[in-house]
DNA sequence: GACATGAATCCTGTATACAATGAATGGGTT
DNA sequence: AACCCATTCATTGTATACAGGATTCATGTC
């Protein structure tokens, strides 16, 4: 038992029944949060004893979250928080522009009063948050409006996929941001997406999310030499991050 | 013990050591053969028995399954074979179109002489098979030739995407094809898209798979009527297919 | 000192037992 | 006959035990 667990997972204790969805939850916002480094082990006995489950409901939640490119599981070993290449974070960045485009340009003219509400609140919260300096709430926001558009699309099976892509960019943005580099805000750059959405030009809509995801991805040290977070994380050999 | 486990499955007593992903292979191809119909109940207890291993195993392969949208898992309930409603399979043919026009688009005039030979093979293939009326052994060509763009995709993000979405629109062409219908070939479509490709006009490319895909959806038969079927799945009592 | 070898330990893979939930069944009432 | 309720059965959810593979560490050799 290391000393990690305690402090990233201890709030859980408290809820009453666990189940697996929950450990899925917790999991994934502490990968999110950064409070589980790449390549972070995940012993399934350690995280029964931390949620107060056995190793049957760790292990559905470990499989699930494999399935969802948060955890790395291969036979006999330890499952350990994944760390994409960027090789594949360019991938999954290019595959969200093509699929939010694709979800942008459907709903383009097609938002119904409620829906447009919700998202301009977050939008404004988003600016608010940014103002205040508070970047965690700031990132709660944004990400709400993305998960939003995707719960949104008309196409389900689009917006299933662009949920997951949300997931997996938002990982890889935590992982390559500028170290220097407080925040990812884009100014004003949800709003103008959402006055576009209104307007209800498909293409402008779509060009408006790839244009936000290319500046998005432009904020991250992308450079070759960050390879070496792949290699410690594979060869790493310490129990703690690399 | 009911009957169809037997015929279905019975073949793979025999192999020697049976892991999670062989039932998850085995019961794939099953459904995609509609040897195992939409609604079909799959009990843990039954498929371990079939397979020969415990419920451990089996419960793995059925969390596997169900993340590849080929069973429904819901809790306390009985695993079953999922039947996809017309609204999604008209969805997951437009996502597959929006998927595999991009793998193709970026695929175009970047084809090493290894994977064109390869593509090329299985169009002849597919033609010879369908000369003959093999129909399995068409089906088991052309899909091969897609599942060989999608392992080919330099986004593999992408091809992954892609894999997952052939399969299930597989799934639905068997579930939704018209009952007269012998087969879903579109003659010479392969070809020409193998053409396209090596051209190496990505928007010939694009275009190509979209209007391939178009005319496949086309084959279907997705009235409204058919809503029944869903019903049918939903309702069923029956332990067979409605 | 570097490297190979072996044992001890940690961890996962699988099977099984028990608890809990949901569906099917049957009897009784209107 | 239709409906309601309690009981029974089928099936999943969870915990635990044991076996096997992987990793680690200590020992011995070059």
């Amino acid at each position: 038992m290391h000393e990690w667990q305690e402090e990233v997972l201890a709030e859980v204790r408290a809820g009453s029944r666990i189940s697996d969805r929950d450990i899925v939850d917790k999991v994934r916002r502490a990968v999110l949060m950064q409070r589980l480094p790449p390549g972070t082990r995940l012993p399934e006995v350690t995280l029964g004893e931390v949620f107060g489950v056995s190793r049957s409901v760790v292990r559905k939640a470990l499989t699930r979250l494999a399935s969802e490119h948060v955890v790395d599981q291969r036979p006999n070993q330890v499952a350990r928080v994944r760390a994409p290449s960027i090789e594949e974070t360019r991938e999954t960045f290019a595959a969200r522009r093509l699929v939010e485009g694709e979800v942008a340009s459907l709903l383009a003219g097609r938002l119904d009063a409620a829906s447009r509400d919700r998202l301009a609140a977050e939008a404004r919260g988003e600016i608010e948050a940014h103002g205040r300096g508070d970047e965690p709430a700031r990132i709660e926001h944004s990400l709400a409006i993305h998960h939003l558009l995707a719960e949104l699309s008309p196409n389900r099976v689009l917006g299933a996929m662009l949920t997951d892509l949300i997931l997996r960019t938002s990982i890889v943005i935590a992982l390559y941001k500028w170290a220097n580099l407080a925040s990812c805000f884009l100014e004003g750059d949800h709003t103008t997406l959402l006055a576009a959405l209104e307007q209800g030009d498909a293409e402008v809509a779509r060009e408006g999310i790839r244009h936000h995801l290319e500046s998005l991805e432009a904020l991250l040290d992308l450079s070759p030499r960050e390879a070496s977070i792949d290699l410690k994380a594979i060869l790493g050999r310490s129990r703690e991050q690399a």
